[in-house]
DNA sequence: TAGTGGTCTAGACCACCGT
DNA sequence: CGGTGGTCTAGACCACTAA
């Protein structure tokens, strides 16, 4: 492992058990790379996830003032699954597997993303239940061309989970867009929406670190179950 | 302005005019650094603005690929002010100042931000028109202790440009989040809902660069007219 | 003025990729 | 193997903050 990242886990830990206070300074950047033994650099990379992750905020002159991580208490921001979001709430849910099946890509899908028409995929239907309610409706579309095989065990677990661990593969990034639409046929058959009108409906495309798209995912979440957070630092707006 | 500033925005506008097209690679950083005639760290630090604004992603051994930025065309990602995604899109669109006027912030607000009781702020109520109309409506709390005096003429316009133009404060960080909820009286009133049931509702805290809370804003959207596309970078789920 | 973070350098070694 | 990006260093100078 890297040694910024070490140091980043290390102070962050720190800010979680709170040995670092809100609104306190954290030490200086020369004193942390004298205390790690590391160049000054290499603190400041770690500085920088900190940072990004909402643990600090720096100031020039001054120093680095640890956040009240306390009020920021959700970071789904950026790419985390549905398997990582359940084990780090700790919600009591349950997969239901509705289709793993091979067929194309649906048209109006290859048409946005460039691809061409008739791509194999594998198509997985899953349906996430709390408390026994069925909450959220995920429809994925994983490239035959990228992952050959999709059984159904794994599919009922996670799909990022098989394909960095027991593929192989990396993962790089992925584009998300959330809009609120209507609840379609669908929808009212497989999930308990007591008479919802509409869903709120996230379509991600996820590419691999080769630049390779290897999923397209539609996830429909009933309206008072969803919420998202987000992190934001301001950039100069030029 | 900073060196690796300025090379990201050169290599970022030579990206955005297809000089680099997508899937091609850009010059090695040693190549990079020796045009610009930098140094490589200089370089890497103008590479990491490319790649956290999802223009380029790079890959150990091989080099840095340009993404297709078309697809990711809607980059709200991030802390952007109406105002500024307002001229970024060319919406014809317009604002109606509803309310301006000094009261305490409510104590729902108080008690979740953990402020004193009876905190003095500017209560700012505007709403946001497209073609006639009303799409979204914004509620801004604006802390008396940082923002002395808001004239009317200001809160009509960009809130934001006033606080950095005007006042010369720094805007640093912002926590978001988004939620589905049933509409109100005051929503049914204000906005041309067409007799829908729910609106988006996104709550935000924003922060000064030295870490003051100065504003905390609601922004209710129309659901048809909502949208946010976020672009994320797969970190290892340790 | 002393200490802080912000930037930049020149060089080093490593891991990974392709030939 | 040579070239790529990933990490790390030791040192320098600057801009800002607070006393």
């Amino acid at each position: 492992m890297n040694k910024f990242n070490e140091i980043y886990l290390d102070i962050e830990s720190a800010i979680l058990n709170q040995q670092y206070q809100a609104g306190e300074l954290l030490p200086s950047e020369n004193e942390l790379a004298k205390s790690y033994n590391v160049s000054r650099e290499t603190i400041r990379k770690a500085l920088v996830l900190l940072l990004e992750n909402g643990y600090i905020q720096k100031k020039q002159g001054k120093g680095s003032i640890v956040l009240d991580v306390q009020r920021f208490n959700f970071p789904v921001s950026g790419l985390t699954s549905y398997q990582e979001l359940k084990s780090s709430q700790h919600i009591n849910s349950k997969t239901i597997l509705v289709k793993n099946i091979r067929q194309t890509m649906p048209d109006a899908v290859t048409k946005q993303l460039q691809l061409p028409k008739d791509t194999a995929v594998h198509f997985v239907e899953r349906l996430r239940q709390v408390n026994g309610e069925s909450i959220i409706l995920d429809k994925d579309y994983l490239l035959t061309s990228v992952i050959p095989d999709l059984p159904d065990k794994e599919a009922e677990n996670s799909l990022f989970q098989y394909i960095e661990q027991t593929l192989g593969l990396s993962i790089g990034y992925a584009q998300k867009e959330f809009t609120v639409e209507p609840v379609t046929k669908e929808d009212k058959q497989l999930m308990s929406l007591h008479g919802d009108t509409h869903v709120v409906v996230v379509r991600s495309s996820v590419y691999l670190e080769d630049t390779t798209l290897f999923q397209y995912t539609e996830s429909r979440h009933r309206l008072d179950k969803f919420k998202f957070v987000d992190f934001a630092r301001r950039r100069s707006p030029m």
